[in-house]
DNA sequence: TTTAGCACTCACCACCGGAGAGTGCTAACA
DNA sequence: TGTTAGCACTCTCCGGTGGTGAGTGCTAAA
């Protein structure tokens, strides 16, 4: 499954294509411009190095490759990575090793959350780039329980149970205060009310009946409904998204300045904008590959994603994957991002 | 409140303490070695430049100073800050703005745990240093109440509300499946058997429970006491600790190399060590500081630790603080810390 | 179409030398 | 005796210089 065949007619010839191929992996090893004398030793096609030099010329004039300056080296554009990952990768199945400490990991009994954390703690351990687990919203989230907790005066506990088993609690202060046998009242009205409704659902018809509070309800369960509307609100949403293994990145020397670093660190801490880039993955079938300036972020513009969603039941649960510098070892992450996010899926199904 | 005034005898007059005091305070401010020439025109004494290397001489026998070369200025040691801090230091109190910031994100009405993220990331962009916030175990934190819900077959949600209001879950996978009405049985149980009571107490009778089940408890119960047994372990556990603006060390130049850089990101997402150290503080009354090598990890040679403990009603339920280069801004890092502890005090209250 | 040869370009490195900042020491001074 | 001026010395920092090596583009021959 090297590649598809290129039609060859194609402005870019078979030959040069190899090239390529040969730049592309050479300066993912190495890191460093790849010159005409040493690609024409790696590719064993025993040519010289003035050949290499004209077919390096084509594709530089294709934009697949530049030179940082007059002497050095060619290294590949985004473009050329982007031909490179299209049609030219050779998947590298992950080693052994990998997929044991990965499926090691994975215990399928502790909950959604860690499970979330080991997930992008063994990406980034195993890649060396830094990990990233995303929890989106779910399309279809349950109202499965509530529990309402006095817990002083005028402050209450409230406690959301919905249909993954996932918790969420609030605490809120009301202005008069509930006797525990009316909040247990509440509950149980809301219990009856709301249980197996979809959340955003739920929440809709809260508003409504904030709204309307019409007589027939009494004032107590009309603060008890203001109480459900606030975890409610909380439980929607929510979106995790877990960043692990962040100072691999510094070993990378094309990132290794401190302003770059200290840019990535601070997008990564702000999560919005990886969130928002995750986000498009959603619907993606199979594993994304966003190089360079594609992810359409300036300050992620010498970097690449590598990103897949997760699955339980045909239902996208989730987005995970790795971030590291254009300059990657794409043979080798992609089936990692890929076997991890089904082994995850796996996990999390139990 | 200048100083303790030190007895005439000590070994270091009064005029050297003067001159420690505006070279740390010239370092602290410029971040480079401060020479004689320099000195002589801060203190304001009219000594010539001369005058003052003699002072430094003495001071540096008494290992207060260094230089880092031959022909550089001095520059203060982990002891030379240590008497600055303990006997030199003149507080700076919080600018209107920084407490106003303060006091208006801190929003009585969140939960303990955002409080917390809040505390951190207040404290990091007003000192611009790393802020940090452990919620360390409580010594008394009681046992409120028990949920166990059926999620699947043969899954269980366990949630346990523990005195403050916290909520912990825990998903456990069982062997033989509950009925819905044998899960409620066997919380109600639970609740009359424990409420009220101490969580590490609880632990230690589940424990014995279980062991020397005796024959007046089905099947069942013992299987359930088994779950709660879980969940209270992990309750029990629980010592949380954010680190916020870790981005902010990499401004300081003494910080700012690749290696050194990373060193430090490594320990904060490890934590252990960090929460070890603050552990440290937990009993101890008012701001506490740790200089350099003080805190007893050679990995923070370099950096400073400023904290300090917040309490509720007299009992201590954290600890906070900053971490920066030993070069930081004493006289205004140390009134910030205290203040936002007792703010965070002050919303944990309510 | 491929190759050898050649002139040229550029980054990298080591080296040199001067400028500037700061020191320690000594001797003179109040 | 404490303070100061003077002086030689040390060390960092910075800019310039020159050589080396890697690599290029171009041209002309095979």
């Amino acid at each position: 499954m090297t590649s598809e065949t290129r039609p060859t007619d194609s402005p870019v010839s078979e030959r040069a294509l190899h090239f390529l191929k040969a730049l592309v992996e050479r300066y993912i090893r190495e890191g460093q411009p790849v010159g005409s004398r040493t690609l024409a030793k790696d590719t064993g096609l025993d040519l010289s190095p003035a050949t290499v030099r004209n077919v390096m010329s084509d594709l530089e004039d294709l934009g697949l490759v530049v030179s940082p300056h007059t002497s050095a080296g060619r290294v590949p554009t985004v473009a050329g990575y982007r031909l490179f990952v299209n049609s030219l990768l050779t998947w590298r199945a992950p080693s052994e090793d990998d997929i044991a400490s990965l499926r090691t990991r994975f215990d399928v009994r502790t909950d959604a959350k860690s499970l979330i954390e080991t997930a992008s703690t063994l990406l980034s351990g195993i890649t060396h780039l830094a990990g990233v687990v995303m929890l989106p919203r779910h399309e279809r989230n349950v109202f499965r329980q509530i529990e309402l907790l006095p817990l002083s005066e005028k402050r209450v506990l409230a406690i959301l149970v919905t249909s993954e088993g996932e918790v969420h609690n609030r605490i809120m202060g009301t202005e008069r205060s509930f006797t525990p046998s009316q909040l247990e009242q509440a509950s149980n009205y809301l219990n009856q009310m709301f249980t197996g409704q979809d959340i955003g659902e739920v929440r809709k018809r809260l508003l409504d009946e904030l709204k309307h509070a019409h007589a027939s309800m009494d004032q107590q369960m009309i603060r008890a409904a203001a109480l459900a509307q606030e975890v409610v609100e909380a439980a929607e949403s929510r979106d995790d998204c877990f960043i692990a293994g962040q100072t691999n990145l510094m070993e990378f020397g094309e990132l290794a300045s401190m302003d770059r670093i200290r840019q990535l660190f601070d997008i990564f801490n702000q999560k919005r904008e990886i969130l928002h880039i995750l986000d498009r993955c959603i619907a993606a079938e199979g594993v994304q590959i966003f190089i360079g300036e594609e992810s359409g972020y300036a300050l992620l513009d010498d970097c690449s994603l590598v990103t897949t969603s997760y699955r339980v039941d045909d239902r996208v649960v989730g987005v995970l994957g790795v971030i590291g510098p254009t300059r990657m070892d794409y043979q080798r992450v992609v089936p990692i991002v890929d076997v991890t996010a089904r082994l995850l899926a796996a996990a999390l199904r139990q």
